[in-house]
DNA sequence: TTAGGGTTAG
């Protein structure tokens, strides 16, 4: 830029370069204007714009604080620049500032539409309601920007009936009042209202934008309509909308929430452009669907695409990890997290505490949570809720009545905790107590999860006949879990009779589920009822009901081992065979007697002993034990419940050789130290 | 000259 600007050129060019978000003109500009000396109040105006909208909020702040007189414009432009640069608490210092500027400028609706849209992202609604009553009175309530911006901020800080009432109380409402009003019944779990919304917005609204193309594909995750997710879609590619990484992303996530990952996938692999978002929507959808591995894989992959996680990214990481009980690999995304910074994150925090009590640490889950000075609901209900999975009844009570200490209100996942707890030690009436009147003056109903930990408090206690009388005049809508929790106790317990009028009815129920039929022959196989195992063994094979090997799984220095009974691919072993022959014979020596177990019905009687000696988890055990140093805890995964030989065998092993294992099955975890069980042998 | 609603976790 040669020579000297004059005003009437360097205000058209601040036009363009606030529209264009060109700094490096902007700057060039700025300069001109010191040296010519003709920055006034709308030069100074554009100049702050144009910083703040680029991100440089400190050079838009310097042009600001050096302005002899600013009008309203000046304010609100800074207050924009903070708002989008994340900083709500600057806007509202930006209005005390304005309040005592002399020349008084009168906010307006721009003002009003950023300072209200910062009191949603600081959830500051006394704040937000004093400028609701000031808009009102000053008229600018008919502004639509207004309006939307009002509704917003009381969907997010009140709740969906006030957000409802401001929309109902707008003339003409547009379509990002109705994208707002779908998408706060979504945020609030009302899915019929926010279809409701969508219904009326068909007839109201002729045409709609991206967002309310990200709003309906919400719509249509959170309902799992797969069929209406797909007609969207085909919608959004007629109207060419997916282009857009805000519709792309949404496009993934509902294919992934509503259960179909290979679409999920496809939409990810058609997205021209990715980001952090994207990335971790297709890891989310994989490992909502159970694809585990692909899951972690991409997470490798995103990093090779230079697209670095953010603390969702870690969160869904983690949890994945929590899925596989992988410890290995959650320690080392621990050690990215920290060298990351992402430790100050709580979600990622929560997802370390669930990863390490899911992955059988819970000591690793109890230092993150005690070093936590700032915890949320989800924080104490991973702990109580690791705790009561990992055995240790007492702690999750101790943490249930700290976090009422702290005023932190239980919800209703705190209690699934908690109750899983008095089962662990055996309080009956307390556990009635939190079910019948504890969470009843909380608001909170109980759910089949809930009435379910009863029937398991009852059975543990041995009141099996109470258990079942309280499944018969509990009004619940009693699942599979909840009856095979009886029906275990049966076996358990050798109540063959209820056992038997319970697996019927089951049966009735759910004809051909597998864990049932397991169950049953177990059951028998315990009152050493063979004809009827081989009774139980035929019906399965004539309806083709087929039951899953059982496998186990260990990591080993970054290595997965997978073992399973009659699979002898493992390199070592030969060797895993022999120690593990050793051990058995050395615990025979402090009482070890091999029992006979419902896996073996079709293996002749003389060679029963020999198969137990392969169960998956003491081949897993024992290779852990040669493979890692002395004293390191073992951690074993198993795919299905642990049987009773390899409880007791795994008891022994870890008591002759004083190292800590822990194995967990189907249903919880075992931590096996000295000759102990953390399930206290009921599972 | 200035403004609003939106994608990922539990």
């Amino acid at each position: 830029m040669r020579g000297l600007v004059s005003s009437q050129t360097s205000l058209s060019l601040l036009k363009i370069i606030s529209k264009t978000n060109n700094l490096r003109l902007g700057k060039s500009v700025h300069a001109k204007l010191i040296i010519s000396n003709l920055c006034d109040i709308i030069e100074s105006n554009y100049l702050i714009d144009i910083y703040a909208k680029c991100g440089h909020l400190t050079s838009a702040r310097q042009v600001f604080d050096l302005m002899p007189n600013r009008n309203v414009v000046s304010y609100s432009s800074l207050m924009a620049g903070y708002f989008h640069d994340g900083c709500p608490s600057e806007v509202l210092s930006v209005l005390k500032i304005m309040s005592s500027d002399e020349l008084w400028p009168r906010p307006n609706e721009f003002i009003f539409a950023t300072v209200l849209a910062s009191c949603s992202d600081m959830q500051a609604f006394k704040m937000g309601q004093q400028c609701h009553a000031y808009v009102l009175k000053s008229g600018l309530s008919f502004h639509s920007y207004i309006r939307n911006v009002l509704l917003h901020m009381y969907s997010t800080c009140s709740g969906v009936e006030d957000a409802l009432k401001v929309f109902y109380s707008m003339p003409g409402v547009d379509v990002i009042s109705f994208n707002s009003m779908i998408n706060s019944f979504l945020e609030h779990g009302r899915i019929w209202d926010a279809m409701e919304v969508l219904n009326n917005m068909v007839s109201e609204i002729w045409q709609w934008d991206h967002i309310t193309y990200v709003a309906v594909l919400g719509l249509c995750a959170d309902s799992k309509d797969s069929l209406l997710g797909r007609q969207v879609h085909c919608q959004i590619l007629n109207r060419r909308f997916e282009s857009n990484l805000f519709v792309g992303s949404a496009i993934v996530d509902m294919y992934g929430k509503s259960g179909d990952s290979s679409s999920a996938r496809s939409a990810f692999n058609e997205l021209s452009c990715r980001n952090v978002i994207s990335w971790t929507t297709i890891m989310a959808a994989c490992t909502q669907n159970a694809s585990l591995e692909e899951s972690l894989k991409l997470f490798i992959k995103m990093q090779v695409d230079c697209v670095q996680p953010n603390d969702l990214t870690y969160t869904v990481a983690l949890n994945t990890c929590a899925g596989l009980a992988a410890l290995t690999n959650g320690n080392s995304l621990k050690a990215h997290i920290e060298k990351t910074g992402y430790m100050s994150h709580l979600i990622v925090c929560n997802a370390l505490i669930n990863m390490y009590s899911k992955s059988g640490s819970i000591e690793d889950a109890e230092v993150i949570f005690v070093d936590l000075t700032c915890k949320d609901t989800i924080t104490w209900n991973c702990m109580i809720n690791g705790y009561s999975h990992n055995g240790l009844g007492r702690k999750a009570l101790e943490t249930f009545h700290d976090m009422l200490v702290n005023e932190v209100s239980p919800t209703y996942v705190t209690f699934i905790g908690v109750l899983l707890a008095c089962g662990h030690l055996g309080l009956v009436d307390e556990g009635l107590y939190y079910v019948n009147h504890f969470m009843r003056n909380l608001g909170i109903s109980p759910g089949v999860e809930h009435h379910t930990c009863i029937v398991g408090l009852l059975c543990r206690a041995g009141l099996l006949d109470e258990a079942d009388r309280y499944m018969r005049t509990t009004h619940s809508e009693w699942d599979l879990i909840s009856w095979r929790t009886l029906l275990s106790a049966c076996q358990t317990h050798r109540k063959f009779g209820l056992g038997k009028k319970v697996s019927d009815y089951i049966l009735q129920l759910y004809p051909n589920d597998v864990g049932t039929y397991i169950l049953i022959s177990n059951m028998y196989a315990k009152a050493n009822r063979w004809d009827a195992v081989v009774k139980v063994r035929r019906l399965m094979r004539e309806k083709c009901i087929k039951k899953e090997p059982g496998v186990s799984w260990i990591q080993v220095r970054n290595e997965l081992n997978v073992f399973a009974s009659e699979d002898n691919r493992h390199p070592l072993i030969e060797k895993i065979h022999k120690r593990l022959v050793e051990l058995l014979d050395e615990i025979k020596g402090i009482g070890y007697v091999p029992i006979t177990d419902s896996v073996l019905h079709d293996v002749e009687e003389e060679h029963k002993e020999g198969y137990l000696k392969f169960h998956s988890e003491k081949l897993a055990i024992v290779f852990g034990l040669i493979s890692t140093p002395w004293g390191a805890p073992i951690h074993v995964i198993k795919n299905l419940r642990m049987c009773d030989d390899c409880h007791i065998a795994i008891k022994l092993f870890s008591k002759v050789t004083k190292r800590k294992m822990v194995v967990r099955d189907v249903n919880r975890f075992h931590c096996f130290q000295d000759g102990i069980c953390s399930c206290n042998d009921y599972w």
